[in-house]
RNA sequence: CGGGGUGUAGCGUAGCCCGGUCAUCGCGCCUGCUUUGGGAGCAGGAGGUCGCAGGUUCGAAUCCUGCCACCCCGACCA
């Protein structure tokens, strides 16, 4: 079998799927829509939790966990969010089986066991968060309330994709309660913010933020702010959203607190998230044929060390050169694998971590051993030079803060030449068609230009830009004035 | 849930029209020797309820019926 990756421009998404296999990042599981994340894809999530985590805590959020089981009463008692995801529930209506009477070794569900209500499996948790928060606040000395938690949820879409739309994925949500708009508010925004924080610094992906029409927004959200990337098939893909709630859920389950001022008052609610969607992102911007191409920051193994020889001695030569070069890189915080597995040729193991994304890779053989130095070869480039020894540490950690700029960059300029500003429907039409990406048009701002746009094109507005030009236009679709343009993409 | 497609060894596949040494080939795996600076070579070996359940037939991977799963396109969506 050959171990090449269909080419980008064949298929995307038989690319996409096959790069998520080959690279040992995930594979379909046996339930519907489910995946297997393997180790080597966890450990990338991992250290995208850790990273967010961190930045979660600095801005004064703690970490918690409630139940994956929501009682439908509690699921349904803010209408908005319970209509948004009734659709897509796994609901949960007995609690035991029994030994199928009729087939000898099989089990059905035993009709006895039926609960008395029916458990949803969590789509969201918003509903037994603030089911729990109402017995949390009584006073504004309660607040604000800044919980986050990492958990798995359930939507039983009715497609699925490896990354981008599991039947359960992997977040985080952030939940929070505050005693006034304002506050509320700038939290929603800030959690936008940090979000975009981290996707540009640490996955290297440019976002946009803004918000989005009232028409996505998230089901049970005053305000949906999001961020927006652009992956190479001109696609867009909504890569976190941060929603103000306003006071609906305080409503719903009776959140109030006593004011300093004496009053009783609804508290104002956000709740945020990111998702493993995000691997999928990762995957689908920087990568090119040759597999995974992985930002130093978040890369599992940021160099990887193959040795090259022939006999026993030139192994074991090489072999000790290879550790003390790993042993000095190691005391230097730099995540280095030497893999000195016998059988595997040098070739197959260059291959092998280019699938797998490794941003450097140091080869090792008996020449290097006479001239004191070694190869280093960059993933993003596929570039090669010799460095000597001395000099190694200092250019690794060097290179890897360029490759983390040259990603970056390359995803900017990618997103500059594949974002289009149209004044007529007929541009619009044109650009979608021929080159796809964003497209900047002014919007009347109805639900009905929306609607008619997305039937004609199937690109939906992604979002309204928070730093647009405010510049004054006409709709490209109903010729109604707009005062700002938004973004429109196919997206996933 | 509609339209199309596919299920044969761990992976990728041939065979199906026209039923009968057809279970094919490649990769991978195991053993041995030679190899090792870009996916090694040779030799030998292990591994299969042909998606599942019925039916037709002397005989089914192949024909028929039902079911299941997966993929693509819609609708839906982080």
């Amino acid at each position: 079998m050959s171990k090449k990756l269909t080419k980008r421009s064949e298929d995307y998404s038989k690319w996409y799927n096959e790069l998520v296999v080959k690279a040992d990042l995930a594979e379909n599981a046996a339930v519907r829509g489910c995946m297997v994340i393997k180790p080597y894809g966890y450990a990338i999530w991992e250290k995208m939790q850790a990273e967010l985590d961190k930045m979660f805590k600095a801005t004064g959020h703690q970490n918690a966990y409630f139940p994956l089981f929501v009682p439908k009463s509690l699921f349904e008692a803010e209408e908005q969010n319970a209509e948004g995801f009734a659709k897509e529930c796994a609901v949960v209506t007995h609690y035991r089986l029994k030994n199928n009477p009729d087939k000898k070794g099989q089990l059905i569900v035993d009709p006895e066991a039926e609960l008395e209500e029916p458990l949803v499996v969590r789509p969201t948790s918003e509903a037994i968060i603030w089911n729990t928060y109402k017995n949390w606040i009584q006073s504004y000395r309660d607040l604000p309330i800044k919980i986050n938690q990492w958990a798995n949820v359930v939507r039983w879409e009715m497609r699925t994709r490896l990354f981008l739309r599991t039947a359960e994925f992997l977040w985080q949500e952030g939940h929070t309660a505050h005693a006034t708009e304002a506050e509320a508010m700038e939290e929603a925004r800030l959690m936008n913010q940090v979000y975009a924080d981290f996707v540009e610094n640490f996955m290297a992906i440019p976002v946009i933020q803004g918000l989005k029409s009232p028409s996505e927004r998230f089901a049970g959200a005053v305000e949906t702010f999001c961020i927006e990337a652009l992956m190479q098939d001109s696609k867009a893909l909504q890569a976190g959203t941060s929603h103000f709630l306003g006071q609906n859920f305080a409503h719903a389950f009776d959140v109030k607190f006593a004011t300093k001022e004496g009053g009783l008052e609804h508290v104002w609610a956000t709740s945020w998230g990111v998702s493993t969607r995000l691997m999928g992102a990762l995957i689908m911007t920087h990568s090119d044929d040759n597999g995974l191409v992985l930002p130093p920051k978040l890369a599992p193994h940021q160099v990887v060390i193959v040795p090259i020889y022939k006999t026993d001695e030139e192994r074991t030569a090489v072999a000790e050169k290879a550790n003390a070069i790993k042993q000095e890189l190691d005391q230097h915080n730099i995540r280095v694998h030497f893999d000195n597995r016998d059988n595997y040729k040098p070739g197959f193991k260059f291959n092998e971590y280019e699938l797998k994304g490794v941003p450097l890779r140091i080869a090792i053989g008996p020449k290097d051993l006479e001239k004191d130095q070694v190869e280093l070869a960059r993933r993003d480039t596929l570039t090669k030079s010799f460095v000597p020894t001395a000099a190694l540490t200092a250019e690794i950690t060097q290179l890897l803060n360029t490759i983390q700029e040259a990603l970056y960059k390359k995803a900017v300029d990618f997103r500059a030449a594949h974002t289009t500003s149209v004044a007529t429907f007929e541009e619009f039409k044109t650009v979608l068609k021929e080159k796809g990406g964003f497209i900047a048009a002014h919007w009347d701002g109805t639900e009905a230009t929306e609607e008619a746009i997305k039937k004609a094109t199937k690109a939906t507005i992604r979002c309204i830009p928070l730093e647009g030009d405010l510049e004054a236009g006409v709709c490209v679709f109903s010729g109604q004035p707009s005062k700002q343009r938004v973004l429109f993409a196919k997206a996933y």
